[in-house]
DNA sequence: CGCTAGCTTGACAGCCATCAATTGGTGTGG
DNA sequence: CCACACCAATTGATGGCTGTCAAGCTAGCG
């Protein structure tokens, strides 16, 4: 009666068993995807809303050069740009960074919630906020900070991001992002992210391998990054 | 019975005389401002919604070490954050770039409308999307061009966003910004930008002098900068 | 056991930041 | 009308962060 989803939403406003309920139910469109599966590609028609369930996704975009541009991370309970319906195309891509299952609603139901359920749509609303919240705190990042800082910043978010949908404890959780992805989500290049990582490991900070996280020194490791959580607008705050 | 609020949402969706005249009533709260002056600072409580009728404004981050991140333009028409009022704080503050006239509608009223007016609801949310596809357009240029293809992709935008608004032609408009602001803005150093700024006016490709923008070859403008306007989502398209 | 994707390391170059100083334009006060 | 202050624009010199190129290395996997 519960998943990845209904909990997610369930930390952005009072959700009463009913709501829980129809949210879960409109869930039953279920997908397995693999890794490097595209649930969106740039300039399609938009349809039914993805929702992640299990496993990460990203949004990118290609420049005219080839380089890619990653611009958000999905996780699990996540939408995938929730009422981008309302526009004519898509203005990027979206596709899977580990095995996922992904659950598409339709679009008819999305708005037969919002229009029957008050909570759902305040609880919508405020998941599209915090995303263009975490948008504009990349903008800072990737204009002001160096890359120990940057590196060290996209950290604390996602694992702060992890923690509040229960799948991180004790400074540690997945992180399935190869160097490379980390790249092109924070505009550098593979070989500096390396290096960033390993400094940031031979100063006993953080750990980065295996696809997942470990923080030796959370309060460095969030002085470094000069992170303050507040973009995320999460019900529960703190990082230390 | 219409202001450029009106003007901008209509080419969001197709409003009747009604809800243009719904809208302009409700921006009967006006406040003129000089420049540099704030609208919102980090960490208050949101109340009414600001609208831009006249002058620029920008929204804006202050990092640890006394940084400024410039995370967004506001033009003439421009909601300052509609619905930030669900969240609890705000994250980023809101200052004036010129003297401006702001409207600010009451929450309550903005939530009337919204009731009452399907339309007007989604004229909103195309706005919003907008805004936010606007961020993510950022990001990719902070990410991945360099200073030149960075400050001719801003021109393009911006000079689009002006002439979709009634407020630019033949490849000139007003552009009321500081070499430092847009250094802020494209997270570059002042120096950086005049050299840049400069160089592009000796290839004779656009000019940016006393607060008002010239682009005198187009095409090469759009080429250098990689601009795709698509993100803008206007309905209105074409650069050159 | 070989393959391949991802990780690691070194050398070198270049873009852009930093520091410093000058010019020009505008508003203010004498 | 001029002196002055102040902000914006400009220019040069220098350095460092990060990109680029190239080559091994490691580990998982068929």
């Amino acid at each position: 009666m519960s998943n990845a989803f209904v909990r997610h939403l369930s930390g952005y406003g009072h959700l009463d068993d009913t709501e829980k309920a129809l949210l879960a139910g409109a869930c039953r469109n279920l997908r397995e995807l693999p890794a490097g599966a595209h649930l969106i590609r740039e300039g399609d028609e938009p349809d039914p809303v993805f929702v992640i369930l299990e496993g990460w996704a990203c949004g990118y975009k290609i420049l005219p050069d080839g380089g890619r541009q990653i611009i958000s991370f999905m996780l699990p309970g996540d939408f995938c740009d929730i009422h981008i319906a309302i526009l004519q195309a898509i203005d990027h891509s979206i596709m899977t960074l580990t095995k996922a299952t992904v659950a598409s609603l339709p679009r008819a139901e999305m708005e037969a919630l919002i229009q029957a359920r008050p909570m759902l749509t305040q609880a919508f609303w405020w998941s599209q906020l915090v995303d263009q919240s975490i948008s504009r705190s990349w903008i800072v990042s990737m204009g002001r900070r160096k890359s120990v800082e940057r590196v060290a910043h996209l950290m604390c978010e996602l694992y702060i991001r992890m923690r509040n949908i229960g799948l991180a404890s004790d400074h540690e959780c997945r992180m399935p992002l190869t160097q490379l992805v980390l790249a092109d989500a924070l505009g550098l290049t593979p070989v500096h992210v390396n290096r960033v990582l390993r400094s940031l490991k031979a100063a006993k900070v953080m750990e980065l391998s295996h696809g997942s996280l470990q923080i030796l020194e959370p309060e460095k490791l969030a002085q470094i990054a000069g992170f303050d959580g507040n973009y995320l607008h999460e019900r529960v705050h703190g990082f230390v």
